[in-house]
DNA sequence: GAATAATGTTGAAGTCGGTAATATTGCAGT
DNA sequence: ACTGCAATATTACCGACTTCAACATTATTC
């Protein structure tokens, strides 16, 4: 519980951020060439982990989570879904579907009508509290937003947004390469 | 479970990848000045998920999850350590390293003993099972690093270490400004 | 010596992830 | 129309991680 003391981020040759121990334990071990993405991903390890962390920390003050979080998005960009193309949107199995509509609609931000097509599946859409739940949060994620990007300059900015999509796409081609 | 095929990443004007479905769902909308921003941490999320998604089916063919990963690798680094440093070293709570090192034990890859000194604390060690197998993980992990970084120069390999530090940085101030 | 603090453990509960089995419904072939 | 198959959502069950509250044991402090 109590915050990482023992991480020595300090500045390299190049100005950049470097984990000095973590440099220092590679230096001494063996396959010199591959330093710089252990390095890397050492990083974006710690990156995502803190960032998930804090994520959670900051959605359970409205009572969601990542989970509920992205259903509401992705109701609010698309509009009425099927549970089904949530699940796939979403990548995760129509059973946490279940279970996270199941909590959502408790809550009453989420509603379920059947489909008058096909009566197999059921839609789900956001109810008015729900919308306003999702603006009150995106109000308050403007502040966040620029407290976790204090001190980026807008090239940092770009380029933070372009590894991260470049690192998705690589993600992508070998989660299909194993399949 | 179906690859997350409605995501338009793109080369945008400077020769950076972008969403651009995201991207023209921002400009039809109010702010525009956040816009980098909203769309740099959309990419982290984003980024951050996949990464999540990668780690834990690639460490579930190790009988390992990131929690488990974490502890064999913190008492890797820093050697044999009491239950109550590896809680604050990993950031979660006494309760969650009982329970880690509860079931690394049972698989053998760490061991418990008492402290001399202090006959209330309890150490927890690498076994020599427990090192071959993260000496096992350690050699996959050369080849899985190469696959996420495909493409990536040496230039873009230090900026993605760079900005992931940066970032912790500032969820690191963020969260001792919030306590 | 007694009160207090620290350390680790336990149990209960909740969230989120997966698989497998099942009922219902649509669809295609005969 | 009937049969067989696929799709959809749900249920039940399990596993991992997290928190909270309570507890026994041991140090420390007054």
């Amino acid at each position: 519980m109590e915050p990482n003391c023992e991480s020595p981020i300090a500045l390299d040759d190049n100005g950049r951020l470097y984990n000095r121990r973590f440099r220092e334990h590679l230096l001494a071990s063996a396959d010199q060439p591959n330093i710089p993405t252990a390095e890397a991903l050492a990083a974006l390890r710690l990156a995502s982990h803190n960032f998930r962390i804090t994520m959670d920390r900051w959605l359970e003050r409205h009572q969601l989570s990542e989970g509920r979080m992205g259903v509401l998005w992705r109701l609010r960009g698309t509009g009425p879904m099927t549970l089904g193309d949530l699940a796939s949107a979403l990548d995760v199995s129509p059973r946490n579907i279940t279970g996270l509509i199941d909590h959502l609609e408790r809550d009453g931000l989420v509603e379920r009508s059947p489909d008058a097509d096909d009566r197999r599946v059921t839609r789900a859409r956001l109810t008015p509290v729900g919308e306003a739940r999702l603006a009150a949060v995106r109000g308050e994620m403007v502040e966040a937003r620029s407290h976790m990007l204090a001190g980026f300059n807008d090239e940092e900015i770009d380029l933070l947004r372009h590894l991260c999509l470049k690192l998705v796409q690589n993600m992508h081609m070998e989660k299909e390469a194993r399949s």
